[in-house]
DNA sequence: GTAATTGCAAACGCTTTGCCCGTAT
DNA sequence: ATACGGGCAAAGCGTTTGCAATTAC
């Protein structure tokens, strides 16, 4: 896979250009991070580091959250209410659709928020500098399955 | 003012009817978030509570916030990525406008998201329950005080 | 060599819970 | 009378931090 090999260079890459010291568990969370699905939490990432390196601490994955957040290679969400999820920053702008059921993640593209960010931003006299759209719904999979499981509401 | 007299009634008659049992410190929270500005966190209300009842605790304040959540009378809200924020529920919908320094949150009718509800529904087969768009950015206040505190960028 | 980064464990802030007592019904 | 709700203190959770040892530069 030609793929891996460039996103290693990347994290290299990255890494130096920003004059950040390249450590080995550096080099893996971000390695992780572009390979993984899009959504993760710190305990993800944390888990699946340890299966490359058994010595990696949970402190060393939230340092590196926070420094990736800072340089700008990824984003920090606030889906639901108890912990952040975290998403390689992709050139893409998009929002997010969840499925209050299995958590499920679904990507969008919403062109509309930019008319609405030029709006409301002349409207209330604001700088805006971020418009984020979250839908909450049940998935097609778990509508069904909710069918099958529930029969009985008496 | 009439309002305020409706308000306690109302408290009473929305616990009584979903038969939870109305106490002093219910009365107080229900009271004081109906009257107190729109979005507060629980420690907010603790204390505002423990003006007129400095028995109460914090736990309290917790658990009927989380009643009051299930009765549907608020909403939960994770402006930022401390703590929630509750807000009483008003029959009209809106969107929320935070600013990034001073934490002030706007409220904002934005009837384009039932058209957004609608179409991202049927464009991945989701049956939404929710919308919520979020907006940061800086109010006129917070950007002309930057303006003047930050005058030597070198 | 030296400053940045790690692992570990302890602290953190917000929220929840167990327990026993008090109170609304 | 009795089950529900309260106060208190302790536990829980995800996250952050202090520190000594390690590592990249």
């Amino acid at each position: 896979m030609v793929e891996s090999s460039k996103g290693r260079g990347n994290a290299r890459r990255i890494l130096n250009s920003s004059s950040q010291r390249v450590t080995a568990q550096r080099a893996l969370l971000l390695e992780l991070l572009r390979h993984s699905s899009r959504h993760v939490d710190a305990d993800d990432l944390y888990r699946r580091a340890r299966k490359k390196n058994s010595r990696i601490s949970l402190s060393t994955v939230y340092r590196n959250l926070q420094l990736f957040k800072k340089l700008g290679l990824i984003e920090e969400h606030h889906f639901d209410e108890e912990h952040h999820h975290y998403e390689v920053k992709s050139g893409t702008e998009h929002q997010h659709l969840l499925c209050t059921s299995c958590g499920k993640v679904v990507e969008f593209a919403c062109p509309v928020s930019w008319k609405l960010r030029r709006d409301i931003g002349k409207q209330y006299d604001f700088d805006i500098t971020g418009v984020e759209v979250r839908m909450t719904g049940l998935c097609p999979s778990c509508r069904s399955k909710e069918n099958k499981t529930i029969p009985d509401r008496s």
